[in-house]
DNA sequence: AAAAAATAGTTCCTATAGAAACTAAATAAG
DNA sequence: CTTATTTAGTTTCTATAGGAACTATTTTTT
Protein backbone atom coordinates (compact mmCIF):
# COMPACT_ATOMS: atom_id res chain seq x y z
CA UNK A 1 0.00 0.00 0.00
CA UNK A 2 1.66 3.37 -0.89
CA UNK A 3 -0.68 5.33 1.15
CA UNK A 4 1.21 3.74 4.47
CA UNK A 5 4.80 3.45 2.81
CA UNK A 6 4.26 7.38 1.98
CA UNK A 7 3.51 8.12 5.41
CA UNK A 8 6.12 6.16 7.31
CA UNK A 9 8.79 7.53 5.01
CA UNK A 10 7.55 11.48 5.75
CA UNK A 11 7.62 10.55 9.24
CA UNK A 12 11.04 9.96 8.91
CA UNK A 13 11.69 13.50 7.10
CA UNK A 14 10.09 15.14 10.00
CA UNK A 15 11.76 13.29 12.34
CA UNK A 16 15.29 14.46 10.46
CA UNK A 17 13.88 17.83 10.49
CA UNK A 18 12.63 17.84 14.90
CA UNK A 19 16.10 16.43 15.58
CA UNK A 20 17.87 18.89 13.65
CA UNK A 21 15.98 21.96 15.53
CA UNK A 22 16.35 20.27 18.56
CA UNK A 23 20.03 19.94 18.08
CA UNK A 24 20.19 23.80 16.78
CA UNK A 25 17.86 24.75 19.49
CA UNK A 26 20.70 23.45 22.01
CA UNK A 27 23.30 24.54 20.58
CA UNK A 28 22.60 28.16 19.57
CA UNK A 29 19.21 28.55 21.88
CA UNK A 30 16.91 29.18 18.78
CA UNK A 31 14.28 25.96 17.46
CA UNK A 32 13.96 26.38 13.67
CA UNK A 33 10.79 27.99 13.87
CA UNK A 34 11.91 30.91 15.97
CA UNK A 35 15.17 30.99 13.23
CA UNK A 36 12.37 31.56 10.79
CA UNK A 37 10.79 34.01 12.76
CA UNK A 38 13.54 35.99 12.88
CA UNK A 39 15.06 35.77 9.78
CA UNK A 40 11.19 37.01 8.14
CA UNK A 41 11.71 40.16 10.81
CA UNK A 42 14.80 40.92 9.47
CA UNK A 43 13.56 40.98 6.00
CA UNK A 44 10.73 43.39 6.66
CA UNK A 45 10.65 47.41 6.92
CA UNK A 46 11.79 48.43 9.96
CA UNK A 47 12.92 44.98 11.00
CA UNK A 48 9.08 44.69 12.11
CA UNK A 49 5.98 42.68 11.48
CA UNK A 50 2.42 41.98 13.09
CA UNK A 51 1.92 38.42 14.87
CA UNK A 52 -0.42 38.10 12.05
CA UNK A 53 1.79 38.76 9.37
CA UNK A 54 3.99 35.96 10.89
CA UNK A 55 1.84 33.73 11.56
CA UNK A 56 0.85 33.81 7.54
CA UNK A 57 4.55 33.18 6.88
CA UNK A 58 4.66 30.54 8.87
CA UNK A 59 1.56 29.11 8.88
CA UNK A 60 1.06 28.15 11.71
CA UNK A 61 -2.28 28.94 14.24
CA UNK A 62 -2.55 32.12 16.24
CA UNK A 63 -1.46 29.99 19.78
CA UNK A 64 1.41 28.25 18.54
CA UNK A 65 2.56 31.67 16.94
CA UNK A 66 1.83 33.47 20.19
CA UNK A 67 4.15 30.77 21.90
CA UNK A 68 7.07 31.16 19.80
CA UNK A 69 6.92 35.08 19.76
CA UNK A 70 6.65 35.01 24.05
CA UNK A 71 9.40 32.69 24.02
CA UNK A 72 11.68 34.75 21.44
CA UNK A 73 11.17 38.03 23.62
CA UNK A 74 11.98 36.31 26.66
CA UNK A 75 15.35 35.63 25.23
CA UNK A 76 15.49 39.40 24.36
CA UNK A 77 15.67 38.39 20.43
CA UNK A 78 12.47 40.61 19.65
CA UNK A 79 10.25 43.20 21.72
CA UNK A 80 7.18 44.15 20.85
CA UNK A 81 5.94 48.19 19.72
CA UNK A 82 2.56 49.37 20.34
CA UNK A 83 0.54 49.94 17.00
CA UNK A 84 -0.91 53.40 17.00
CA UNK A 85 -3.95 52.71 14.19
CA UNK A 86 -4.77 49.34 15.67
CA UNK A 87 -4.74 49.32 19.43
CA UNK A 88 -5.49 45.38 18.93
CA UNK A 89 -2.09 44.72 17.03
CA UNK A 90 1.34 45.17 18.32
CA UNK A 91 4.33 45.10 16.37
CA UNK A 92 7.01 42.53 16.61
CA UNK A 93 10.21 44.00 16.40
CA UNK A 94 14.06 42.36 15.55
CA UNK A 95 16.12 43.54 18.62
CA UNK A 96 19.92 44.18 18.28
CA UNK A 97 20.29 41.13 19.74
CA UNK A 98 18.43 39.39 17.66
CA UNK A 99 20.23 40.78 14.54
CA UNK A 100 23.49 39.90 15.99
CA UNK A 101 22.31 36.37 16.42
CA UNK A 102 21.37 36.48 12.31
CA UNK A 103 24.91 37.67 10.93
CA UNK A 104 26.23 34.39 12.40
CA UNK A 105 23.24 32.12 12.47
CA UNK A 106 23.21 28.37 12.81
CA UNK A 107 23.59 27.34 9.91
CA UNK A 108 24.12 23.22 10.65
CA UNK A 109 21.28 21.86 8.39
CA UNK A 110 21.55 24.51 5.69
CA UNK A 111 25.19 23.30 4.95
CA UNK A 112 24.01 19.88 5.36
CA UNK A 113 21.19 20.20 3.09
CA UNK A 114 23.30 22.13 0.69
CA UNK A 115 26.28 19.99 0.24
CA UNK A 116 24.14 16.98 -0.46
CA UNK A 117 22.23 19.00 -2.97
CA UNK A 118 25.26 20.18 -4.93
CA UNK A 119 26.00 16.67 -4.99
CA UNK A 120 22.70 16.43 -7.24
CA UNK A 121 22.78 18.16 -11.33
CA UNK A 122 20.64 21.17 -11.25
CA UNK A 123 18.14 18.90 -13.54
CA UNK A 124 17.62 16.70 -10.97
CA UNK A 125 17.63 19.42 -8.05
CA UNK A 126 14.74 20.58 -10.10
CA UNK A 127 13.05 17.34 -10.87
CA UNK A 128 13.37 16.97 -6.84
CA UNK A 129 11.55 20.55 -6.49
CA UNK A 130 8.91 19.45 -8.98
CA UNK A 131 8.09 16.26 -7.08
CA UNK A 132 8.08 17.90 -3.53
CA UNK A 133 5.65 20.32 -5.06
CA UNK A 134 3.69 17.36 -6.41
CA UNK A 135 3.67 16.26 -2.89
CA UNK A 136 2.57 19.06 -1.55
CA UNK A 137 -0.25 19.57 -3.83
CA UNK A 138 -1.29 15.79 -2.83
CA UNK A 139 -1.44 16.27 0.64
CA UNK A 140 -2.75 19.63 0.79
CA UNK A 141 -6.34 18.84 0.24
CA UNK A 142 -7.61 22.32 -0.17
CA UNK A 143 -5.30 23.54 -2.81
CA UNK A 144 -5.39 20.16 -5.08
CA UNK A 145 -9.28 20.65 -5.01
CA UNK A 146 -8.51 24.28 -6.86
CA UNK A 147 -5.97 23.50 -8.96
CA UNK A 148 -5.86 20.04 -11.04
CA UNK A 149 -2.40 18.01 -10.33
CA UNK A 150 0.59 19.37 -12.27
CA UNK A 151 0.66 17.15 -15.94
CA UNK A 152 2.55 15.02 -16.80
CA UNK A 153 4.64 17.16 -19.55
CA UNK A 154 5.84 19.19 -16.67
CA UNK A 155 7.06 16.31 -14.27
CA UNK A 156 8.51 14.82 -16.94
CA UNK A 157 10.46 17.28 -17.96
CA UNK A 158 14.48 16.90 -17.92
CA UNK B 1 18.66 29.36 -1.42
CA UNK B 2 17.02 26.26 -2.26
CA UNK B 3 17.44 25.37 1.13
CA UNK B 4 15.14 27.27 2.38
CA UNK B 5 13.01 26.50 -0.25
CA UNK B 6 12.80 23.20 0.63
CA UNK B 7 12.39 23.72 3.95
CA UNK B 8 9.20 25.90 4.25
CA UNK B 9 7.77 23.39 1.73
CA UNK B 10 8.29 20.16 3.70
CA UNK B 11 7.05 22.01 6.72
CA UNK B 12 4.22 22.67 4.10
CA UNK B 13 3.85 19.03 4.40
CA UNK B 14 4.30 18.68 7.99
CA UNK B 15 1.63 20.72 8.77
CA UNK B 16 -1.18 19.03 6.23
CA UNK B 17 -0.12 15.91 7.93
CA UNK B 18 -0.75 17.28 11.51
CA UNK B 19 -4.02 19.17 10.56
CA UNK B 20 -5.18 15.53 9.13
CA UNK B 21 -4.42 13.92 12.21
CA UNK B 22 -6.29 16.48 14.20
CA UNK B 23 -9.45 15.80 12.51
CA UNK B 24 -8.72 12.55 12.67
CA UNK B 25 -8.38 12.36 16.63
CA UNK B 26 -11.04 15.05 16.76
CA UNK B 27 -13.46 12.55 14.67
CA UNK B 28 -12.70 9.23 16.03
CA UNK B 29 -10.32 9.66 19.07
CA UNK B 30 -7.38 8.62 17.66
CA UNK B 31 -4.26 10.27 16.41
CA UNK B 32 -2.42 8.94 13.33
CA UNK B 33 1.01 7.93 15.48
CA UNK B 34 -1.57 6.11 18.04
CA UNK B 35 -3.90 4.91 14.74
CA UNK B 36 -0.04 3.43 13.54
CA UNK B 37 0.49 1.97 17.00
CA UNK B 38 -2.72 -0.17 17.10
CA UNK B 39 -2.18 -1.27 13.69
CA UNK B 40 1.28 -2.75 14.17
CA UNK B 41 0.09 -4.40 17.09
CA UNK B 42 -2.41 -6.34 14.74
CA UNK B 43 0.28 -7.68 12.92
CA UNK B 44 1.99 -8.78 15.21
CA UNK B 45 2.00 -12.79 17.31
CA UNK B 46 -0.67 -12.69 19.92
CA UNK B 47 -1.48 -9.04 19.05
CA UNK B 48 1.06 -7.78 21.66
CA UNK B 49 4.34 -5.93 21.23
CA UNK B 50 7.15 -4.29 23.63
CA UNK B 51 7.43 -0.66 24.53
CA UNK B 52 10.68 -0.79 22.44
CA UNK B 53 9.44 -2.52 19.93
CA UNK B 54 6.60 -0.20 19.32
CA UNK B 55 9.36 3.09 19.73
CA UNK B 56 11.65 1.01 16.95
CA UNK B 57 8.64 0.65 15.00
CA UNK B 58 7.58 4.38 14.70
CA UNK B 59 11.19 5.97 14.98
CA UNK B 60 9.82 7.86 18.30
CA UNK B 61 11.77 9.08 21.69
CA UNK B 62 11.01 6.41 24.70
CA UNK B 63 9.80 9.04 26.20
CA UNK B 64 6.98 10.08 23.49
CA UNK B 65 5.91 6.09 23.02
CA UNK B 66 5.40 6.28 26.63
CA UNK B 67 3.13 9.11 26.54
CA UNK B 68 1.17 7.70 23.18
CA UNK B 69 0.80 4.01 24.99
CA UNK B 70 -0.17 5.93 28.47
CA UNK B 71 -3.44 7.55 26.36
CA UNK B 72 -4.13 4.23 24.43
CA UNK B 73 -4.76 2.78 27.78
CA UNK B 74 -6.74 5.57 29.19
CA UNK B 75 -8.90 5.05 26.05
CA UNK B 76 -9.03 1.45 26.62
CA UNK B 77 -7.53 0.66 23.16
CA UNK B 78 -4.55 -1.19 24.57
CA UNK B 79 -3.48 -2.86 27.72
CA UNK B 80 -0.04 -4.23 29.95
CA UNK B 81 0.64 -8.15 30.08
CA UNK B 82 3.31 -8.57 32.10
CA UNK B 83 6.83 -10.38 30.75
CA UNK B 84 7.85 -13.12 32.92
CA UNK B 85 11.50 -13.44 31.42
CA UNK B 86 12.27 -9.69 31.91
CA UNK B 87 10.74 -7.73 34.66
CA UNK B 88 11.85 -4.66 33.44
CA UNK B 89 9.70 -5.38 30.43
CA UNK B 90 6.25 -4.93 29.25
CA UNK B 91 3.99 -6.22 26.51
CA UNK B 92 1.35 -3.93 25.32
CA UNK B 93 -1.30 -6.42 23.65
CA UNK B 94 -4.27 -4.60 21.66
CA UNK B 95 -7.65 -4.55 23.14
CA UNK B 96 -10.96 -6.12 21.60
CA UNK B 97 -11.92 -2.32 21.88
CA UNK B 98 -9.02 -1.37 19.99
CA UNK B 99 -9.08 -4.41 17.74
CA UNK B 100 -12.65 -3.20 16.99
CA UNK B 101 -11.37 0.16 15.55
CA UNK B 102 -9.40 -1.37 13.62
CA UNK B 103 -12.79 -2.66 11.37
CA UNK B 104 -13.43 0.47 10.04
CA UNK B 105 -10.65 2.68 10.69
CA UNK B 106 -10.33 6.26 10.04
CA UNK B 107 -9.27 6.43 6.58
CA UNK B 108 -9.59 9.91 5.24
CA UNK B 109 -6.16 11.01 4.89
CA UNK B 110 -5.45 7.19 3.22
CA UNK B 111 -8.73 7.76 1.58
CA UNK B 112 -7.33 10.93 0.05
CA UNK B 113 -3.81 10.05 -0.74
CA UNK B 114 -5.26 7.23 -3.01
CA UNK B 115 -7.71 8.95 -4.69
CA UNK B 116 -4.87 11.92 -5.71
CA UNK B 117 -1.76 8.66 -6.72
CA UNK B 118 -4.79 7.15 -8.49
CA UNK B 119 -4.33 9.88 -11.07
CA UNK B 120 -1.14 9.71 -11.54
CA UNK B 121 0.57 6.40 -13.81
CA UNK B 122 2.54 3.73 -11.96
CA UNK B 123 5.82 5.24 -13.74
CA UNK B 124 4.90 8.92 -11.79
CA UNK B 125 4.30 7.24 -8.54
CA UNK B 126 7.21 5.52 -9.00
CA UNK B 127 9.25 8.54 -9.76
CA UNK B 128 8.10 10.21 -6.57
CA UNK B 129 8.90 7.38 -4.39
CA UNK B 130 12.13 7.48 -5.43
CA UNK B 131 12.52 11.20 -5.19
CA UNK B 132 10.77 10.96 -1.34
CA UNK B 133 13.22 8.38 -0.94
CA UNK B 134 15.77 10.78 -2.22
CA UNK B 135 14.65 12.89 0.16
CA UNK B 136 15.21 10.88 3.25
CA UNK B 137 18.80 10.06 2.42
CA UNK B 138 19.40 14.53 1.90
CA UNK B 139 17.41 14.93 4.95
CA UNK B 140 18.96 12.33 7.05
CA UNK B 141 22.95 12.28 8.20
CA UNK B 142 23.58 9.42 9.15
CA UNK B 143 22.41 7.33 6.37
CA UNK B 144 23.75 9.06 4.37
CA UNK B 145 27.25 8.78 5.63
CA UNK B 146 26.93 5.42 5.24
CA UNK B 147 25.48 5.25 1.51
CA UNK B 148 25.85 6.80 -1.05
CA UNK B 149 23.36 9.42 -2.71
CA UNK B 150 21.53 6.72 -5.35
CA UNK B 151 22.71 7.03 -8.51
CA UNK B 152 21.63 9.62 -11.41
CA UNK B 153 20.58 6.19 -13.79
CA UNK B 154 18.32 5.62 -10.75
CA UNK B 155 16.73 8.86 -10.73
CA UNK B 156 16.49 9.38 -14.42
CA UNK B 157 14.63 5.59 -14.63
CA UNK B 158 11.04 6.13 -16.12
C1' DA C 1 29.85 -13.53 44.31
C1' DA C 2 29.93 -8.63 44.19
C1' DA C 3 30.28 -4.51 41.65
C1' DA C 4 29.79 -2.05 37.44
C1' DA C 5 27.51 -1.23 33.32
C1' DA C 6 23.67 -1.59 30.37
C1' DT C 7 18.80 -1.75 29.57
C1' DA C 8 13.40 -0.95 29.68
C1' DG C 9 10.42 2.21 30.60
C1' DT C 10 8.73 6.27 33.34
C1' DT C 11 8.93 10.94 34.89
C1' DC C 12 9.96 15.69 34.34
C1' DC C 13 11.08 19.29 31.37
C1' DT C 14 10.91 22.20 27.06
C1' DA C 15 9.12 23.36 22.44
C1' DT C 16 5.91 22.93 18.64
C1' DA C 17 1.39 22.39 16.90
C1' DG C 18 -3.60 23.11 16.73
C1' DA C 19 -8.55 23.78 18.75
C1' DA C 20 -11.57 26.31 21.58
C1' DA C 21 -12.58 29.98 24.60
C1' DC C 22 -11.64 34.50 25.83
C1' DT C 23 -10.79 39.75 25.86
C1' DA C 24 -10.22 44.09 23.80
C1' DA C 25 -10.59 46.69 19.79
C1' DA C 26 -12.14 47.63 15.15
C1' DT C 27 -15.49 47.28 11.58
C1' DA C 28 -19.98 46.58 9.63
C1' DA C 29 -24.87 46.75 9.86
C1' DG C 30 -29.20 48.73 11.31
C1' DC D 1 -25.50 56.60 17.07
C1' DT D 2 -26.19 51.96 18.74
C1' DT D 3 -25.84 47.19 18.13
C1' DA D 4 -23.95 43.16 15.98
C1' DT D 5 -20.16 41.06 13.91
C1' DT D 6 -15.45 40.51 12.96
C1' DT D 7 -10.68 40.70 14.10
C1' DA D 8 -5.88 40.48 16.70
C1' DG D 9 -3.81 38.21 19.91
C1' DT D 10 -3.73 35.61 24.44
C1' DT D 11 -4.92 31.88 27.40
C1' DT D 12 -6.06 27.17 28.33
C1' DC D 13 -6.09 22.67 26.88
C1' DT D 14 -4.45 18.33 24.48
C1' DA D 15 -1.10 15.68 21.78
C1' DT D 16 3.37 14.90 19.75
C1' DA D 17 8.24 15.15 19.93
C1' DG D 18 12.80 14.83 22.09
C1' DG D 19 16.44 15.33 26.05
C1' DA D 20 17.87 14.36 30.67
C1' DA D 21 17.25 12.24 34.96
C1' DC D 22 15.42 8.51 37.35
C1' DT D 23 14.12 3.63 39.02
C1' DA D 24 14.09 -1.18 38.71
C1' DT D 25 15.94 -4.99 36.44
C1' DT D 26 19.18 -7.52 33.73
C1' DT D 27 23.63 -8.32 31.90
C1' DT D 28 28.49 -7.86 31.96
C1' DT D 29 32.75 -7.32 34.23
C1' DT D 30 35.87 -7.93 37.94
Amino acid sequence: MKYLEIIVKLRKIIRSINLESKRIEKQFGVSIPQLMSLQYLSEQEDYKATASQLKAYLKLNASTMSGIISRLEQKSLVARLRNPRDRRATFITLTAKGAELLKDPPTTLQEKLTARLNKLSPERIESLNMHIDLLVQIMDADDLDASPIITTKEIGKK
